[in-house]
DNA sequence: CGGAGGACCTCT
DNA sequence: AGAGGTCCTCCG
């Protein structure tokens, strides 16, 4: 009877499955844009408050030397958006734009290198040594991968600002193959929009107190996060009249091919209170909020195409024909036959190996 | 694709 | 001796 099982309880209260709880996700979408109605109604209301803090004589006062800062303000880099948590000194949120052609590129993310955010105070950041030896690795919220088209926005999103402590397998496998279905949505919508972050959500304990907790790592006290947020946005066409949303809240621990992303779907509403944040709050009301799990897949890798998929790419980087030959053992090793695209990889990474390997006196001239 | 860590180097 | 950087090898 351990917390952390009351605590799956509490998380599956918000978790909208495919098939039961469509409709509360479509109703959380709904009262998510009934409230920003109202709170745009309020803000037009006369007499509400000044419309100048400065205009009072009081706030004056308050105000003389300054009044705190948060350091919260958005950030604006080459091809990410976020918003920084200098308590904690990992991002609140973390926002991007996909496309078809913007994820086109040669970036190599080998060329690049985590370090502090250099526009984040000093005393706030976080640094490299932070993280090394803490047992948590350095996971994007903004991903490498969606940035091979530049070099610049892929060192950006090295910056430890866009960075959260998580779990290795996790950060390698669930979490990634949810990367590369955000990568695949742009060969089916035109403009996808996705914002990343971490969350802090509170356990029920035995005596049925709610508590919130993390763990803090390194000197600089880098908050591990309980669970991951990703909101997706997708739209077929700039003309079009419905929007497919998908909102999942993902626990930072290792997750197996045996769990679905629809499984950690939850309602837009339900992340908002969880994240304490709004998002896309500029969304035409007049538009149809579709569930992208129902207007799209939501399907990862199985364990096959995934396999499939990192053992191309551990073909595609083999610097030897051992490590080629190894590479392609392990695979049949694990049962699985490779498909054609692999096999003419293999094919042309073995005869590139064999020129390079080849003594120089046995080369033609 | 997503990561780590060790060996070796230079500089101070 | 320690800090920081690069290259290489390794893992899922």
């Amino acid at each position: 009877m351990s917390s952390k099982l009351k605590s799956l309880t509490f998380l599956s209260g918000f978790v909208c499955g495919a098939a039961v709880s469509t409709g509360s996700c479509v109703a959380g979408i709904q009262l998510y844009l009934q409230r920003s109605e109202e709170h745009n109604d309020r803000l037009s209301e006369p007499n509400d408050r000044p419309a100048d803090p400065t205009e009072s004589q009081a706030q004056q006062d308050i105000g003389r030397y300054g009044l705190p800062l948060t350091g919260a303000e958005t950030r604006y880099y080459a091809n990410h958006t976020l918003s920084y948590d200098q308590v904690r000194r990992i991002p609140r949120w973390v926002a991007e734009h996909l496309s078809n052609t913007k994820l086109r590129g040669e970036a190599n993310r080998k060329h690049c290198r985590f370090r502090p955010d250099p526009t984040v105070p000093q005393a706030f950041t976080a640094h490299n040594d932070d993280y090394l030896g803490s047992g948590w690795s350095r996971g994007h919220m903004a991903p490498a991968g969606d940035n091979k088209a530049s070099t610049q926005s892929m060192t950006e999103t090295f910056y430890l600002s866009n960075i959260v402590p998580q779990n290795y397998e996790n950060n390698a496998g669930f979490w990634n193959r949810l990367e590369m279905y955000c990568r695949d949505l742009t060969k089916r919508f035109e403009d996808v929009w996705v914002v990343s972050g971490p969350l802090v959500l509170p356990e029920v304990g035995d005596d049925g107190k709610k508590t919130a907790s993390y763990q803090l790592i390194g000197k600089d006290d880098v908050a591990v996060p309980t669970h991951l947020f990703k909101v997706i946005l997708a739209r077929r066409t700039p003309s079009s009249d419905t929007l497919a949303l998908g909102a999942f809240v993902v626990p930072n621990h290792p997750i197996g091919f045996d769990h679905s992303l629809a499984e950690y779907g939850v309602s837009l509403s339900d992340l908002e209170r969880m994240s304490g944040l709004s998002f896309f709050p500029e969304v035409d009301p007049t538009l149809t909020l579709g569930n992208l799990c129902e207007l799209d897949s939501c399907h990862l890798m199985d364990f096959k195409e995934f396999t499939l998929y990192i053992t191309g790419r551990k073909v595609g980087g083999a610097r030897s024909s051992e490590k080629l030959e190894k590479t392609m053992a392990e695979l049949k090793e694990m049962g699985i036959v490779p498909d054609d695209y692999l096999l003419k990889l293999y094919q042309r990474k073995k005869e590139e190996l064999r020129q390079k390997e080849t003594p120089e006196g046995k080369m033609g001239n």
